[in-house]
DNA sequence: AGTACCCTCGGTTTTACGTCA
DNA sequence: TCTGACGTAAAACCGAGGGTA
């Protein structure tokens, strides 16, 4: 178990608000037991009643874990770091919690729980991405199908298509729909040799996180 | 190869705080 | 206006796994 805060209410500082500025700075607090002067800076200005030191004494032992919120002001330069560096060596998470006044851990922490909603963003992002992309390809096969069916509806001879490659026509009934990636692929085994050729009819993809999860050129 | 130490990560718990009935 | 339930964000913790000396 790692030393645990032990402090009061008063120890609330702020909600932290990224992007924020100008708050208080705070005074030092150790390293190991610090806590107890944090309670100094409360910027909220909680009561901090009776409950001088530690109010601790928890039953099972150990003391409850409190939290702190980090003022404004700490979660600025904490953002500003991490805009710099997502991650921190030793050398960096000692001086920035000297300059934020906390301690290594609590730094460390911060990183940690940042990376970790950085990645959740992300992952939402690609979440949002991957639905709109699906939503436009659903609407193509349905143009493309019900293309096909007029195509055949028509029984104006073999429907033809224009091969991509050689721009001569191709017969519709080569047309395929890959089961894998769901992409039109025209199956002729005719002189082009390069086994299925793939039409492109899959969007553009910005987010380099998505690239590498694009069906391969070999489906 | 085995070990100790450190770091990061994913998952979870705990706490603070805002909202709403 | 007060209050308690509830949801959410964020701080803190834990254990696993990888890298290095």
């Amino acid at each position: 178990m790692a030393v645990l805060p032990r402090s009061s209410s008063s120890l609330e500082l702020t909600i932290s608000v990224p992007g924020f500025s100008s708050s208080p700075s705070l005074p030092s607090s150790g390293d190991q037991g610090g806590f107890a002067i944090l309670k100094d800076l409360d910027i909220n200005q909680v009561p901090s009643g009776g409950e001088e030191e530690d109010e601790e004494e928890s039953s099972n032992g150990g003391p409850p874990r409190k939290k702190l919120r980090l003022s404004k002001e700490q979660s600025r330069l904490l953002e500003e770091s991490f805009r710099q560096n997502h991650t921190l060596n030793p050398k960096q998470k000692e001086a920035l919690a000297t300059q934020l006044q906390l301690r290594p851990r609590q730094v460390e922490v911060w990183f940690q729980n940042r990376r970790a909603r950085s990645k959740l963003k992300q992952t939402e992002m690609e979440c949002e991405y991957l639905k709109r992309w699906f939503g436009s390809l659903t609407e193509q096969n349905r143009r493309l199908q019900r293309e096909v069916e007029e195509l055949r509806a028509m029984k104006v001879g073999p429907p033809t298509v224009l091969s991509p490659h050689s721009s001569h026509p191709l017969p519709a009934s080569t047309l395929s729909m890959c089961p894998r990636c769901e992409r039109v692929t025209s199956t002729t085994a005719a002189a082009d040799n390069s086994g299925p050729t793939r039409t492109t009819l899959s969007p553009k993809v910005d987010s380099p996180a998505l690239q590498s999860r694009q069906p391969s050129a070999a489906c």
